[in-house]
DNA sequence: AGCTATCAGTATCAAATAGATACCGTCTTT
DNA sequence: AAAGACGGTATCTATTTGATACTGATAGCT
């Protein structure tokens, strides 16, 4: 594994450097809609408006820009059937779903974590409250 | 796995539940800086300074915020040492360190396939400048 | 005594991003 | 003729992110 000579951390170099792979997709998830949709993708193609009741707070535009930008990654796929009323469906590419797998492993994480991590956060805002209240 | 009876997708209900821990977690993940913050400090304490230095980028008001945001959620601990220079270590705590493995899948996957998203983002762009121009 | 440096941040302001809300064009159904 | 489905776009505002400058405590040097 390539390592920078001036490294201290024993993280690979690209880590740590601003144009590389790994910086890459942590924006990539890191997209606040992005993963969501992804996994909403999973099984079959769903059309737009599927899309915006499935993850139901997103605003259109909001969903478009990040349906737009995963088609430009390469990661999903946009198909307009020439119907009436419009049909657009969007779906996995073979790139989208090899991204599931590790999402899955962040999910499962999440399931077993996440109270420990609600409870910080509460306990973390008592001990703040109390600091202030004297 | 529990289920919303409306659900089409497959997906366990809480991933489109917008308090679910799923989405906690990938807003946790989404943070610009708070993944790689916490592969910085996967090995050993490091003091505020050399997270700077490391993190090359991110600007001193935006580095405390994400400390600030991962100490409330029980990722890291801050320790500040009672010396002159100050010294304030950052340290992963088990929860944090918990994290480390399912982030360290998601670089795998980056390795392997950044190369294929960064190509497919050169050819939309060049689709894109073609229709422009006609 | 005064000057400079180190460290861990804040304060202030500008720029980029996300979100709310309203609207559009095409066609079908009523 | 009116209303509705669909897949968006346009416009404006609110929130988040970022650039830059600055602070306070102390140590070491001159």
């Amino acid at each position: 594994m390539d390592t920078n000579p001036s490294d201290t951390t024993g993280l690979p170099a690209n880590v740590l450097d601003p144009d590389c792979p790994s910086r890459v997709i942590f924006q990539r998830i890191g997209d606040k809609w992005a993963s969501l949709v992804v996994q909403v993708l999973a099984d079959r193609p769903v059309r737009f408006s599927e899309l915006r009741k499935m993850v139901s707070v997103v605003t259109p535009k909001v969903l478009t820009q990040t349906l737009r930008s995963l088609e430009r990654d390469g990661l999903v796929t946009r198909t307009v059937h020439a119907q009436v009323p419009p049909r657009v469906d969007y779906e996995l590419t073979d790139l989208g779903r090899s991204l599931l797998e590790p999402l899955a492993q962040l999910r499962k994480w999440a399931e077993g974590n996440v109270p420990a991590i609600l409870a910080a956060r509460d306990a973390y805002d008592d001990a703040q409250d109390e600091a202030l209240l004297g």
